[in-house]
DNA sequence: ATGGTTGCAGCGCAA
């Protein structure tokens, strides 16, 4: 069994007391971690090296930064996405336990039609030509991340108010669509269809977490050899109640067997 | 309630 986890984790400065319970109580086998806000000079690799995880980090100062840990030897490492000059860091790839990985971090789009929203959109673009490449290789392939995008008003906790509104516009929805349509499963859905208050996200201001005011927007995609062995998915809505803590809640799934990618 | 909260960096910006 391969236990992968992925956390938005709005730095991991911030967040590393509790990152660091999170693996002492779950112990997952590779973990992705989305804002880690922070360059690679200064990630904190000994208290996470303790744990026994390997580490692959694409940082950058301030914003942005994703991370690999792994328990096995992690390989292949790639940052960013091929063809698209970005300066900012938001993709990391690498093959560990025997399944190719991806941490990916969506850019938040800010409004609907802004110029970040175009580049939310250009991202989606090239993580859709990157992830055709990808399918070639007939691999077990698990991108985890903060995709940034509600997929359908399900996943919403009150659609009106976010209707075409960022996380939730029918252009990024399709982006998505068109995504998963290449042949990726959705995981957390896949394994729970008609779950209500299937939430990844919860705002910090106002009564976001304590009105349970959600909205999934992080996601596991899977390639169909990965979608095969998929046993559970999860979300641990228990840590976005911690004290100081991210406004992502953790997801986590399981595969059966382990180290397919010889 | 055009507010509210958090983190970084050093107080405006991104989310």
């Amino acid at each position: 069994m391969l236990t992968i986890a992925s956390w938005n984790v709005n730095s991991i400065r911030a967040r590393l007391p509790l990152l660091l319970t999170w693996l002492r109580e779950k112990n997952p086998d590779i973990v992705l971690l989305q804002e880690t806000k922070i360059i690679d000079d200064q990630f904190p690799r000994e208290e996470i090296e303790d744990l026994n995880y390997n580490i692959a980090t694409s940082g950058q100062k301030s914003y942005n930064g994703v991370a690999i840990l792994s328990k096995f030897p992690i390989e292949d490492i790639t940052r960013g996405l091929s063809g698209f000059e970005d300066d900012q860091a938001r993709y990391i790839e690498a093959v560990a336990g025997g399944v190719r990985v991806a941490s990916v971090y969506v850019p938040n789009g800010s409004e609907v039609d802004s110029p970040k929203f175009d580049y939310k959109l250009a991202f989606l673009h090239h993580l859709y030509e990157h992830t055709q490449e990808l399918l070639t290789y007939d691999e077990p392939l698990i991108f985890g991340g903060d995709f940034n995008i509600a997929p359908s008003d399900d996943d919403v906790y009150d659609p009106q108010a976010w209707h075409e509104k960022i996380l939730c516009s029918t252009p990024e929805r399709e982006a998505l669509r068109t995504l998963i349509n290449l042949g990726l499963t959705d995981g957390l859905r896949a394994l729970h269809p008609n779950e209500t208050s299937l939430y990844t996200w919860w705002d910090y201001q106002g009564r976001g977490w304590r009105a349970n005011q959600g909205l999934r927007i992080d996601h596991f995609l899977l390639s169909s050899q990965a979608a095969d062995r998929l046993s559970s998915a999860t979300i641990d809505r228990d840590m976005r109640g911690a004290a100081k803590t991210s406004d992502h809640a953790p997801i986590r799934c399981q595969l059966t067997g382990d180290r397919v990618i010889s």
